[in-house]
DNA sequence: CCTGTCTTTCAAGCTACCTTACTAGCTAGA
DNA sequence: TCTAGCTAGTAAGGTAGCTTGAAAGACAGG
């Protein structure tokens, strides 16, 4: 995209859009570090499947459409997770071409140190900004993903 | 990071993070379609070096501390950069062990396409979400780069 | 002038994707 | 019903964009 290191520190008087980048880094990589100091060690990518993954079980295919990489990226990211522990690949009885990938107890938990960890920094949002302007930020946001779509009518 | 791809158009009750991660990813993109589409193909990496080049030139290993690169990464990005034609490298008078990465014409050219995206790009986020809306959000986000850094006493 | 440090480049390797190509299994139409 | 075509997953190989390691040329201090 257009940078967005995660150092640097200093805030200096940048456009919106890079501010927004760098609150994005900087609070993103909080969540991963959250997650691996509490003892669930994985990589920022994994984290793509755990936010998608039902807790029924999922495709492989449907993760991956979901999180808009191929079924080959995603068969990767599945293998690596398996190897630690979080998913398991079991025989989908409805298709028999087809596995269901479900979290196991060690993934159940990880993925709510995640939750934790991003109602931890919710929190610390809140803290920061007060309770109303972070509901005011969080409503500005929405109508930015809304209505600053590209095919909504503007041009450079 | 956490996902954040660019497609999937539904907002979402997400939580704030990925809010501001989707709209970074959102504006970030259309920074690049604005520069492309106004003539001056180019990838999105290669703005870390419009954004960070100085007018009278500056060095490699300059450019990649500031982008948070390595050099040997900040060479590839100069030679594709001056295959497109925006930058020479200049041997630098006063120290000949270096060389001056310098905007061609071409080069200064882009650099305004890009400022001109991002001042469009700005009034948009003005109109839709008001004047005192935009200075709102850009407030709160400067308080969250201050605040929220990882050291600044937090734990998950 | 010799040693150590800097600037840049070359080489090799890694990661996270991609495309192409395949097998096994499902599904629908003649 | 059987066969043509689609879908789920996997395998092999390629590419982009970085990394670390090592080297050559240039500077600076003792």
């Amino acid at each position: 995209m257009v940078s967005t290191t995660q150092e640097s520190s200093e805030p200096a008087n940048l456009n919106t859009i890079s501010m927004l980048g760098q609150a994005y880094s900087l609070l993103g990589f909080q969540i991963v570090d959250g997650v691996v100091g509490a003892g669930f060690p994985q990589k920022p990518k994994h984290s793509a499947v755990f936010a998608q993954i039902d807790p029924n079980g999922s495709r492989l295919t449907e993760l991956a459409q979901r999180a808009n990489i191929t079924p080959q990226a995603m068969g990767e990211l599945i293998d690596e997770l398996e190897d630690l522990g979080y998913v398991t690949r079991q025989p989908d009885t409805t298709d028999r071409r087809a596995k269901l990938i479900v979290l196991t107890d060690e993934g159940r938990a990880a993925v709510e140190a995640g939750r934790q960890t991003i109602v931890g920094l919710e929190e610390r949002i809140t803290a920061i900004l007060g309770a109303k302007g972070h509901k005011a930020l969080r409503a500005m946001l929405t109508k930015l993903l809304a209505e600053a779509q590209p095919d909504a009518g503007m041009q450079a």
